[in-house]
DNA sequence: CGAATTTCAGTGGAACTGAAATTT
DNA sequence: CAAATTTCAGTTACACTGAAATTC
């Protein structure tokens, strides 16, 4: 006997499931990552830095979601690898502007590679229109707009 | 601007969408259950006890995908708390049965609602039908059956 | 013997808190 | 002055590892 039995009262419960979900994704995740010596936390970053070029450091961790203080130790990381690049910006000098380099594009590209073949893992029990149906709900519980919004915004 | 934009590599993430989903209900789970006095450890155990009636440590962590060592000390608590009792196995003097006292039992009724009200919370941007379908996507994803197995019963 | 159980001690990633220094 | 930014120091929740002692 491979498993135990879950108790009906987790079986069933969406917090619970989620949070087993998460441990399954994130180990998923973390396991190709770092084939790449890079977490999920390198991959958001240097994701917004790709798409919406040179930002402040505290802009960049609210659209990363991640705490202000924990994005200097990753940008302290990503920094010494050569990824990226802080300047204090003279405009404000209470920011550090933010840039990819040549090597953090490269570095993303391989990720992305590996954070694909993370989801084909993650969802591999569920069919092409499952994993379209999944995506979409959890992006509507977790109040991502599920289209890019071009006219207006979402009602609150 | 309440908001910053998500960059388009995340949004339509899994993995992502889930670790932002999962932060999300372990906050709402967490802040009910507090109330209480509990968290979510407690509740999976006591769930557990009450279903299967009194179990070996081991087993009960391995039910509620618990690590055995930290098992201990949420029952070191539950225990203390009087919720629930360990006593040697007399057959295999290795084992702690662990019951589930009145108490713990009038509390799991209590930890009950908050967690239900938790899980409305959690998946209030959700029509009736898409909790349905949530729920169970979730389960598939991670595997659980998603109907009551039938057939064998549940080992000791 | 090997394997399972309980326990303890410690590690590690990650979210978070509080506060200081600087600048706007 | 109030607010924002960066940074550091510390905490917490939680999964996990390693190893010891006991027992089967």
């Amino acid at each position: 006997m491979p498993h135990e039995e879950t108790p009906d009262r987790l079986r069933r419960l969406p917090s619970w499931l989620t949070s087993r979900a998460q441990m399954r994704s994130a180990r998923l995740v973390n396991e190709r990552l770092a084939l790449a010596g890079s977490d999920r936390r390198d991959y958001a970053l240097l994701s917004a830095l790709d798409q919406y070029g040179p930002t402040s450091q505290a802009t960049l961790a609210r659209r990363c979601n991640i705490d202000p203080s924990d994005a200097v130790a990753v940008m302290n990381d990503l920094e010494a690898r050569r990824l990226a690049s802080r300047r204090r910006d003279p405009v404000d000098r209470r920011r550090n502007t933010v840039e990819v380099t040549p090597e953090g594009l490269a570095l993303l590209d391989r990720l992305d590679t590996l954070v694909t073949e993370a989801q084909e893992d993650y969802l591999a029990p569920l069919s092409p229109a499952e994993r379209e149906r999944f995506t979409a709900l959890l992006a509507k519980v977790v109040g991502e707009p599920a289209r890019p919004a071009s006219g207006t915004p979402p009602p609150t």
